[in-house]
DNA sequence: TCTGGGGTCCTAGGACCC
DNA sequence: TCTGGGGTCCTAGGACCC
């Protein structure tokens, strides 16, 4: 039998690389890949955070995800451009569409990164790692941003190796090499060891991706649980169980919205639900799923966050039904306190055929769906939602407004 | 002029059942 | 006065990823 041949493809600082490639077809003169740059969000709105930086503003100390405040510290000279995210999702389509030339069995990862199973490739062993340079060369060429490929067994030792030397880069990380090219590494550049699990393990003396792999598995298992005695088998370069995102069924789907100033009126809170509730719901039924399980989160000022949801007996993807849930679970769980963010969420999805409809209101069910599918159409036909409940127009009465 | 948004999975504790 | 044990479902919160 032949041995599973995994390639993990990753794109070098995705953002700020598409973002680049962009400009300069636009006739900016510069390559902002070669000057201290990151792809933020906008402060005033209270995004300020880094989605992605250049090489060079890494060397400034600059990391993903820190404010766009304290990047500014680091480098006074920081050039900031603005995500564009449907431009992104282009392109990442386009790339991974051409990818999958190459092999059917093409698993997105995120917007950036993919497996590719080449375990039934018809090309030699020899020939799959000229092959990654090959398609390494191509992308670059055709599409002008570079990535990195790792090459093992399992798409975990895959994905560490994408990860090794950036950018450019093609690396094996093969189970006879982990001792060399991975057991050196921190323990907080293993895969899926976080800041928590990291700390945790630092405590008991694990400092390395070696030290884990040294250890006790049952120490492991005794400190960090299920994901403990993953991490150790990670260690070893075992398993084979990262899951994709894209291709597998969606469990949940939420929307959240950070505010440009707290918000305390209840009635904002409300309406800004109702917006929420009409648009993540549309996706339901885009999708054709039903949730049995609904939600609400909350990021108050202090930024400390709560949430409280419910279960239904009957799923439904109803604008009136969430609706109506969305607000009783408001109600009972909004602590009167300024709200930073705050997001619905549903989760616990199925699809229509596992569906019970109550035996009574099967009736009147189906005549709401029917209605419900029409005006979905027309808004999409026509853009914004001209169509909407009623009640997405009139602000809810609120008797005491006054806590 | 601090701190996004969209996901997946796990855990601890409580309710409820037999 | 006593108060098992196994199972399922649900909730809230948290860790982790890009």
């Amino acid at each position: 039998m032949k041995e599973n041949i995994i390639f993990h493809i990753d794109v070098n600082n995705a953002f700020l690389s598409w973002t680049a490639v962009k400009l300069l077809k636009e006739g900016y003169n510069k390559d902002i890949r070669n000057i201290p740059s990151i792809i933020g969000g906008d402060e005033e709105s209270r995004h300020g955070i880094v989605l992605a930086k250049s090489p060079v503003a890494k060397k400034y100390g600059i990391k993903t995800a820190e404010t766009i405040y304290s990047a500014k510290k680091k480098c006074k000279d920081i050039k900031i451009f603005p995500p564009e995210p449907d431009y992104y999702k282009e392109i990442s389509n386009s790339f991974m569409n051409y990818l999958s030339k190459y092999t059917p069995n093409i698993e997105q990862l995120s917007i950036d990164e993919c497996f590719m199973d080449m375990s039934h490739s018809s090309y030699l062993y020899d020939d799959l790692i000229f092959l990654a340079y090959q398609i390494k060369e191509e992308v670059k060429e055709k599409f002008g941003f570079t990535v990195n490929i790792g090459i093992s067994t399992s798409k975990v030792l895959a994905k560490m190796a994408s990860d090794m030397e950036k950018p450019n880069k093609v690396h094996t990380l093969f189970l006879e090499e982990i001792e060399k090219k991975m057991w050196n590494l921190p323990i907080n550049e293993l895969y899926m060891s976080g800041k928590s699990a990291s700390l945790k393990l630092e405590s008991i003396g694990i400092h390395t991706i070696g030290d884990l792999a040294r250890s006790e598995k049952s120490t492991i298992e005794k400190l960090l649980g299920k994901h403990g005695a993953m991490l150790y088998d990670y260690s070893h370069g075992i398993s084979n169980d990262i899951k994709s995102k894209y291709d597998s069924v969606e469990k949940s789907l939420s929307t959240s919205e950070t505010f440009k100033e707290d918000i305390v009126e209840k009635n904002k809170l409300i309406q800004i639900l109702y917006k929420q509730v009409d648009n993540l719901s549309k996706s339901l039924r885009k999708d054709k799923l039903y949730t049995y399980t609904i939600g609400i989160s909350f990021k108050n000022s202090d930024f400390k966050t709560y949430s409280k949801q419910l279960t239904l007996d009957v799923p439904t993807n109803s604008i009136e039904e969430i609706s109506k849930h969305i607000i009783n679970i408001f109600n009972a769980s909004w602590k009167n306190d300024p709200i930073r963010n705050m997001g619905i969420r549903f989760s616990n999805l199925t699809d229509k055929k596992s569906r019970q409809l109550s035996i009574f209101n099967e009736d009147r069910e189906l005549k709401t769906e029917k209605l419900q599918e029409t005006m979905d159409l027309i808004n999409d036909k026509y853009g914004e939602s001209i169509i909407r409940q009623a009640n997405l127009f009139t602000s809810p009465v609120e008797k005491d407004n006054d806590n």
